[in-house]
Formats: structure tokens, sequence, C-alpha cells
RNA sequence: GGCCAGGUGGCAGAGUGGUCAUGCAGCGGACUGCAAAUCCGCGUACGCCGGUUCGAUUCCGACCCUGGCCU
């Protein structure tokens, strides 16, 4: 039989962390997060990485394993929290899958197609043709390629076009193709529980964002990022600096923007993520859900934990 | 009180006698190796009342309001 697992996602700023680890006080869970920026080292503040004293009494997987001048990506993710996971069942513990990032999960859960990795040097070079071309022109070049994909691309979705002609270029083949190749086989080998946070009143969670940057600031978030800044090898167009908040700050130290105006685009900018987070979890259909905001969050959340575990609660 | 300028969607801000500004915010959505990324979709806005006109956000008049100057 499988072994069982979690999942427990949620848009930003709806206490995911404080419910993972609460949890973890009363069942027999470790937890792995799912998070594409916890991964990387340097991000804490402006991150809303749980702080030391948190990670020391509930260590969490896949937080710190990265410099913020690596990339990562969903399929190292899968890989990663593949051998997270088997650790703990061997151990004879549950995983507690616990964050943010939709693809993240959906990669974990659902496999991925077996594809070529992603290639720098080619991106480069497709990046410097579509700046000299525009990226409508490497669209129609896709579509006399792979004429399905271009159908399902956007003319201007330059990431999803890169990736397309990266792959077709490395593969040899279309990136239909690799795709029709059924990942049934690659499915997570769990049992799965999902929990879903998503509150009822987004206009909670709009003021929850705005207090919560506020204390960011207050915490020291600027400092962090000259710090970044000064290691001098970092730039924005990294996945860790493009994280929301980093952006934001990055441009307003480089004179961009006052101060003023960057803690409003920060806030916004964190807001609009929710809105995307909150759209992935709603094709969750499988998933139970849960209001952030409702004093009982927590005992449902357990209840639903103790069923599926098998376990007395309390 | 007088003179001048102006009142455009939640905000900023163009413009025109009869099809469209645009940006930001907001809302909805997509999502297979950068995903806290990338992209797509969504608004009968023209201060108020009259007038001119086949047709007024646009032209004319009164009124209200705002800002500046003057008394």
């Amino acid at each position: 039989m499988r072994p069982p697992a979690v999942f427990l996602m949620g848009p930003t700023a709806t206490g995911k962390t404080a419910l993972a680890c609460a949890l973890a006080e009363r069942f027999p869970v470790e937890l792995v997060s799912v998070d594409s920026a916890l991964v990387y080292r340097g991000l804490d503040i402006g991150a809303a990485k749980p702080d030391a004293a948190t990670l020391r009494r509930h260590p969490h997987a896949l937080v710190d394993i990265r410099d913020p001048a690596e990339p990562y990506s969903a399929a190292m993710f899968r890989e990663d929290a593949l051998a997270a996971m088997q650790s703990i069942s061997a151990r004879g513990r549950v995983p507690l899958l616990v964050g943010g990032t939709g693809l993240y999960f959906r990669a974990l859960e659902r496999g991925l197609a077996a594809m070529p990795a992603a290639d720098p040097e080619l991106r480069e070079r497709l990046r410097a043709q579509a700046e000299r071309d525009g990226w409508p022109a490497l669209h129609a070049r896709l579509a006399h390629l792979d004429p399905e994909a271009a159908a399902r691309i956007r003319p201007h979705d330059a990431q999803r076009i890169q990736r397309a002609l990266e792959a077709i270029e490395l593969s040899g083949g279309t990136l239909t193709a690799l795709h029709a190749h059924a990942p049934g086989a690659r499915r997570l080998p769990y049992r799965l529980l999902k929990l879903a946070l998503i509150p009822a009143d987004r206009g909670a969670l709009r003021e929850r964002i705005a207090v919560r940057f506020d204390a960011m600031l207050e915490a020291g978030f600027m400092g962090e990022v000259e710090r970044l800044r000064a290691r001098g090898d970092l730039h924005p167009d990294l996945p860790a600096i493009r994280a929301v908040g980093y952006r934001q700050a990055w441009a307003h130290l480089d004179g961009a923007c006052s101060a003023i105006e960057f803690r409003v685009r920060a806030i916004h900018a964190t807001r609009q993520l929710a809105k995307r987070q909150t759209t992935w979890l709603r094709s969750e259909l499988d998933a139970r859900v849960f209001d952030p905001d409702r004093p009982d969050c927590e005992a449902s959340a357990g209840a639903a934990l103790a069923l599926f575990l098998g376990i007395k609660n309390g």
C-alpha cells in the first residue's frame, strides 16, 4: 500500500507555516517546503521564511538549498521533494508538503514529461533573437515546427515560447510529442490528503499583506536586500531577485522609484501573487478547503488530518 | 466679489462633433524544467442643467465645485 502524504496549500500570508507547525506538534508529520523562493539562502525576511527558532523546532526540507545565483526549477523540486518524502516515509513518519507554489505541487503530483533540461546558452541565443525580431516572430517559427504548441502559447509569452523552442531544438522532436509521452508512471506514489487554505474574504488577506510588508521593512528587509546587492554577482533577471518584494526593492535601490512608491508596488505585487496562487487552488477540486480567518481553522484541519491518518484526535 | 485655469472610469492622464487612448489598481483565467515567473481577458468614464446639431465628453450659455491670482 502506498504511504500517506499531506499537501498543505495556500496563498501567501494565510498562515500556512503556523498551521503546519501546529500540526507537527500533534501528528507524526515532517515538513517539506513547496516554495520557489524559500529554496534560496539569504532570502529570509522578504520571503517570509520561517525564523531560525521555528526551523530548529520544525525543520523544513527544501529551505535554503540553493544560492540565489543558481536558478532552481520545477523538475529539480520534484526530484528533491521525492527524495525528502522517501526519507521521511522510511522513518515511519508522514511527509507534510507545505507551500504556495502551484506548479511545484502539480509537478510533484502529476509528474513532468521527460524533457531536456534548461540550457542557459540556448536560452540566451533565443533571447537575443527575440530582442532583434520580437517574440511574435519566434512564435511564428514555433507555429511552423509545432502548430499545436503554438496554438496553446500566446505570441508574447516569452517564457513559454523560449522553452518550447528550446525543447524542440534539444530533443529533435516537438513539444507536443514530448508531452504526449504519458507521465502516468511518474505519478506520485503516495496516498494524498490535500488541505487548502483559502480566505473567504480577500479584503482581510489584502490588509494582512500590507501589514506584513511593513513588518518586513521594520525587521530590516532593506538591509537584507543591500547585502544581496553587495555581493555584486546578482542581477534582476535571476529568479531569486525577481521574487516579489526583492524585485521592487532592487528597482528602488537602482533609483527607479521612491521609497514610498516601492512600498506600494511591493504590496500590490504580493496581492497579485496571492490572487494567482488562489487561481491554482481553485483547480484543486479534491482539496479540503479551510478559511484561515475562521477561528476553528486549525481544529478543522487537524480533524481532517487525524481522520486521514487514522489517529485519535488530540 | 472679480479675473484666469480646470473639472474625463477607483486613481493618474491623453483626446475627439459620430469606431479605440493609455498606464496603475481591481476582478477572472491560463499554467509540463525561470513559476513569488510569464502571459491572456474584463469597464456604455467624460461635474450639473439647458441650447446648437441628424448626432454632443467634444461647440455655446447658466450653475456647482477645485486651484491660482486680484480686491
